[in-house]
DNA sequence: TTGAAAGCGCTACCAT
DNA sequence: ATGGTAGCGCTTTCAA
């Protein structure tokens, strides 16, 4: 292993030289500069990153917690760790994994041992005990999700309301006048925390549009086709023209296909919109309108939350968008 | 921070005492160790890691390359990783995410600064570049899958070829005598390493034990559904009362769906196994005999080999095992 | 059985 | 603009 000393020989200057040449924290004249570079290159040296994390007081290494639970749907968290491990390494962070089913323990470790610069808290729950856990342990923490109790937290989150009022308004500007939201399974509503955002973002927003707006969540039993099918029929009987969809991948496919079975079009018969959802709905069998979870920008933010020491506590809530891929089409001339 | 020197100082011993009574490298009195132990607990020490891995030579973190392919299967995927997690959180390890497309930099990067103790390599392909590098490395790396060129690596995977022969053996000793595989795609068995280790292993053990065996690997076009369906139909034509499928979990579904709609019954009509599955064919609509690919197997091994100081080169082949789910029956008496 | 002290390879302060 | 050097908080050798 070449170290610092060498390389300060061999360009001939003070290893401080070296050091404030590679990090720019100092001046260097042009020419020593380079002639440390080039040594650098020469002798193939790389800063032992043991040594830099004890002197330099950071170690450039995030923790992520994920506790996996066999719920987890595997493709959307992968999803996310992608995200985060590439935002991490934008800033020049690794990741370490935390995926302890409860998570405490190997976060107060990673914390108290001083083994990462920061930590992202990812499948937030809403009694989730890392927020009092995170309250305590003095070093930057960004959940990515929302739990009940975010005081003093730094949580980063797709605006989930303000995304089901943009299907609303995305619905209501097409014309259609009779709307649904075809949800989650229906305990969802009660356990997790973001469905009930979207179902009141959508139900509001309608309200206050004047638009008649109907939801159905999935109801517990049967398999997942006849969950859906039935919340499918039971909107589809109340005379909407435009379904807003949140749920998985698996339930979108499940609409197409009962749609098509139904005879109907998408968007002529039926307009569709898909609410939170964090793989791309354009890869459908029928490309999808979206207002989508966009993983990376989560996870961009919460990088950059983390790693700057000016972050404050708060709920940062990401804007919304929506994506069009034309699955929306004009409402049918009422004659009511 | 409560360092080592407060902890010496409140239990009146030197540091080095307490970092021996904490790492019992060094014979302390029962009584001393007691009081240094009480001294930690009571002040609330933990060693910082950054200072510990400069001074003991070992971060106790490995890295993990896993370069995320669009065609990743995520569920299996993510089996791995957190097998792999579990594995090294047993040993005391944490796990550094290397999830860059092209392996290679993140490799060399965390190799080079000293910031991981051994590498667990993932997802290997068989022309796979992290060969080369890890054989330029001086890191111990562990290849978790079998590149082509092998010479000089740790590689560790389940035993593919005694894998295919246990299912015909399986065959076998419930009396059928016309078998088939229903495989991969087609290209799977030019490109990748393990389909065709399979098939050799159940052609050739369908030969020596004088068995008739059919191979049938997915064509390449057409739904997902409707290659699977046309493979089965092949091997049913040929009149085999038992398959082994070598595929992913779709394909499980698809086939105990197909099988059903013509009227066939598991085991009674047709015997099925899984072979090289690394998810749960006991939760499949009907539970499938199997000779799984046991994640946390390959991962806890490879998390041995690479943090022991005394591992040799060489492949590690896994020694399959079946588990029975009921889904082979004594074959039909055949009048032939 | 215990203590003193020399590193580990950097960063960053204090000089010049 | 550059050099010297005191730490960073441990582990481990050397002495006692």
């Amino acid at each position: 292993m070449v170290g610092i000393n060498e390389v300060a020989k061999a360009a001939g200057v003070s290893i401080s030289t070296v050091s404030y040449a590679l990090s720019g924290k100092r001046p260097v004249t042009e020419e020593t500069r380079r002639r440390v570079q080039e040594t650098v290159e020469r002798l193939g040296y790389t800063p032992n990153a043991r040594a830099r994390a004890l002197a330099g007081k950071q170690t450039r290494i995030l923790a992520l917690t994920e506790p996996l639970h066999e719920y987890t749907h595997a493709p959307t968290h992968m999803t996310f760790v992608l995200a985060a491990s590439v935002a991490a390494r934008r800033l020049g962070y690794d990741i370490l994994l935390l995926t302890d089913e409860d998570a405490a323990p190997g976060m107060s470790r990673v914390a108290l041992s001083g083994l990462v610069d920061g930590i992202l808290v990812l499948d937030v729950a809403p009694d989730d005990v890392r927020a009092d856990l995170a309250r305590s342990l003095d070093l930057p923490t960004v959940f990515i999700g929302v739990p009940e109790s975010s005081e003093g937290l730094v949580c980063v989150d797709l605006d989930f309301v303000a995304a089901g009022a943009l299907a609303v308004d995305a619905f209501a500007e097409a014309g259609h006048r009779t709307i649904g939201l075809l949800g989650h399974a229906a305990d969802a509503y009660e356990v997790s925390n973001f469905p009930p955002r979207v179902r009141d973002g959508f139900l509001t927003r309608a309200q206050e549009r004047g638009l008649e707006a109907h939801f159905e969540p999935l109801s517990g039993d049967g398999s997942l086709a006849l969950q859906v099918v039935h919340a499918l029929d039971a909107l589809l009987a109340r005379g909407v023209t435009a379904i807003a969809l949140h749920n998985g991948e698996d339930e979108h496919e499940v609409v197409l296909e009962a749609v098509a079975r139904r005879g109907l079009t998408v968007p002529g018969d039926v307009s569709l919109i898909s609410v939170g959802a964090s793989f791309d709905t354009a890869r459908l069998p029928v490309p999808m309108d979206a207002v989508p979870l966009v993983a990376q920008r989560s996870c961009d933010l919460a990088v950059e939350l983390a790693t700057d020491s000016a972050t404050r506590p708060g709920v940062r809530l990401i804007a919304p968008e929506l994506v069009d891929h034309g699955s929306i089409a004009q409402a049918p001339v009422a004659d009511g």
